[in-house]
DNA sequence: ATTAGCACTCGTTATTGTTGAGTGCTAACA
DNA sequence: TGTTAGCACTCAACAATAACGAGTGCTAAT
């Protein structure tokens, strides 16, 4: 069977209709609604045309149809087409300059769940292929050596390091120098077997100092890599939306949310396979989430750039009727306004 | 009225009835279940007293009887005196010494959220009145200083620092030593305006480096009194309890999890009305609740300390009707268990 | 190809009656 | 005087029933 421009009208009526009020709808509603001139009964038998191609579903008989997962993808896919349309006019998020990076991105992903009345959450930049740019060690207790790493984009991270007190602080610095000029500008998995091994000879004695330096290194990287800080809010939002509240779905949703563990696998899904380029804008319907969890849901993400290729992700976790179109446009809004935030002025950001 | 033996035996029956069901509980109930050999009618008469003096609450005409707070607070106090009972049997913590105490933490709260069946809260520890150990400004860009901070307790806190390039190796040295000898050893609110004055003089020309430096030691300090980490688990569990689950309520106290901003505030109430002692095991029953959100639960709360003077705080959040006895319980095993881990064997954390 | 008409389906809502747990009161009892 | 049995009464909860109405599919007329 074709899908003829009439079909699409009308497939296009019952999504945009049913986003609005997550009810079935019928072929009355149809009829008087859309700009076609045409009676309830020819709808009917439009309606039932694409149901049998499977774009709309009736919960039971007697009753309005509903999109299907296959409906809503057609509907995001036409509607990613036409992405000229203008730009929706979003509240300016007015993201301040804050010092701290973490600020900004817990304002932000607020900003974004009362602006869309969804769930939302954003994952703190990584530093992938990120490279080092100042170690140092640094004598704090007689028993104690303090590690601090900067990465490019300024990413700082801090280890204490147990050491017998036998290091001068002439070692020290030595170690330093070492570390700083072997190390330096290195991305972190360039750091290999013939690297370390260098740098062991030339410790020569305090070889097993260089060793945990190596092993914290790794291990911060790591650590942020499973683990990395994932942003939340308006995960209550849910309960707007009859179909999502109904307790165990709700309870299994939120305790996703709580728990950011199921997050973390999301963004980490959805960033292994993100090849769609484009705008990098990706949209999740029902089945096709990665994360079984969430399978009543849609989620749209967007990965966002800051300036030394620090990334992150973006997203917007909602029901099946979601606003895709605000959605989509608000995403690209922030996007744009972070850019525009962060890729100019110089700053530094705090651990 | 006198609240003689037999009403508090029958008070404290009606409650323990109720904790285990969650349903009013009548006469006839209490007649079989408890060991005095009363009729029904008589169970009434007394009852009827206990409503009178206001320990019990009738939902309608015609129901069982539940407590009210007043009630509950009765029973908790009589708790508390009967303390020497035999230490509940709680499964092993198994708080392995991890290197980053924030896992522990996570990982706490975890078990205390599944073990009881309620939400979990913990506070990460603070540091009040800590003292400043190392201060080190380290040249990372060209135009950036980094400036690393460790208290006592080997907390570390780092801020990116811009300034002009005009500053040499040399000045950076000797920023440090003056920074180091005139703030070590210092709590953080011992910096006064004599000190800060006579820093800035000695360093001549780059006071304006200085200045920079207290500004961004208070505001670590500050930024961490006023929006410190809070972990959280098992929110979720209050769908287990009916009378918390219904869509309204159930979603103001999920949101109260999820932007802890709520959170901070109960903790800070309970820590500046903390003088309780004992135990430092408190017990708040919904209006006692500082934080109105949370006016139909009740909180346990307890502060645990960790080897160096820093102190956090736990928290059981649960309906009225909880387990005070095996939460209180729970709560000071883990007491112990963190006392036994962490006041003993040395140790650094990481940031 | 479109539409009007009609019988039919079925979830939703309101109505009604029934049940049973629980109460308060009174009168009898030890 | 404290305890108990008995009884009428209340009221939430439940189930059965009916009425409603939105919506469908089909057929026949346009």
């Amino acid at each position: 069977m074709e899908l003829d421009g009439r079909k699409v009208t009308i497939l296009k009526a019952i999504i945009k209709t049913y986003l609005e009020t997550g009810e079935p709808v019928g072929s009355r509603t149809i009829s008087k609604y859309s700009d076609l001139k045409l009676s309830s009964a020819t709808i009917r038998n439009e309606m039932s045309d694409l149901e049998e191609m499977g774009y709309i579903i009736q919960p039971h008989t007697s009753a309005g149809r509903i999109p299907s997962d296959k409906g809503y993808r057609f509907y995001v896919d036409q509607l990613m087409e036409e992405k000229d349309q203008e730009m929706n006019q979003v509240q300016e998020l007015m993201i301040q300059r804050v010092d701290r990076l973490e600020l900004v991105l817990k304002r932000l992903v607020q900003v974004l769940a009362t602006n869309t009345n969804y769930a939302a959450l954003i994952s703190a930049p990584q530093y992938h292929q990120n490279k080092l740019k100042f170690i140092q060690l640094s004598r704090v207790d007689e028993d104690k050596l303090l590690l601090v790493l900067v990465l490019e984009g300024n990413i700082i991270k801090n280890s204490m390091l147990p050491v017998g007190s036998r290091l001068s602080e002439q070692d020290i610095l030595n170690l330093n120098i070492l570390l700083n000029s072997t190390l330096n500008g290195l991305a972190i998995d360039q750091i290999n077997l013939s690297a370390i091994s260098r740098m062991k000879e030339q410790a020569g004695i305090n070889q097993d100092i260089v060793e945990a330096v190596l092993n914290r290194i790794a291990e911060a990287v790591r650590a942020d890599a499973e683990n990395f800080p994932i942003y939340t809010s308006g995960a209550t939002n849910i309960f707007k939306y009859p179909e999502l509240s109904d307790g165990d779905k709700a309870s299994k949703l939120l305790s996703a949310f709580e728990e950011k563990e199921m997050l973390q696998e999301l963004i980490t899904d959805v960033n292994s396979q993100e090849e769609s380029a484009g705008t990098g804008i990706q949209v999740y319907i029902g089945d096709e989430m990665p994360v079984q969890t969430m399978k009543d849901c849609s989620v749209v993400t967007a990965n966002y750039v800051l300036g030394d290729g620090l990334r992150g992700t973006i997203g917007i976790i909602g029901p099946k009727r979601m606003d895709y179109d605000k959605v989509v446009s608000t995403l690209r809004n922030v996007m744009n306004q972070l850019d525009a935030a962060f890729n100019k002025p110089p700053d530094g950001g705090g651990s």
